[in-house]
DNA sequence: GATCAGGCTCTAA
DNA sequence: ATTAGAGCCTGAT
């Protein structure tokens, strides 16, 4: 299958996390049918194309943390803003799991 | 926390 | 086509 078909099915597990709950990368590959693919989802979601309803900002690393790389203080503040913006406490750069990730 | 190893895709040479 | 290096990960030491 194609690397779009596979983005697809990705973005589709991502666009239904609700707003205030978070899902972990492991999580949304596995729903999306692919195990151990975790590291694709990140990639995916960094090579997002412009057109997106997106809320990347609701996944995180199964730590509940927010796993941007350096170069992304920005992006990484924006994602931490949007999470509290839905109720989603974010401490330095950390989420609280019992309470906000996705069970669907 | 920090480190290690495992597992999987992408890009470039 | 094969090889090698790197990445927004994960679970265990």
């Amino acid at each position: 299958m194609s690397n779009h078909e596979l983005a697809q099915m990705i973005l589709n597990v991502i666009i239904q996390i609700p707003q205030g709950k978070v899902a972990s990368y492991g999580q949304v590959a596995k729903y999306a049918g692919l195990p151990k693919h975790a590291r694709l989802v990140g990639r995916v979601l960094g090579q997002l194309p412009e057109d997106h309803d997106i809320p990347w900002y609701r996944v995180v690393n199964s730590q509940g943390r927010i796993s941007l790389k350096k170069l992304d203080e920005k992006g990484m503040c924006i994602q931490t803003a949007k999470l509290l913006a839905e109720d989603v406490v974010v401490i330095d750069g950390k989420i609280n799991l019992k309470k906000y990730q996705w069970t669907p």
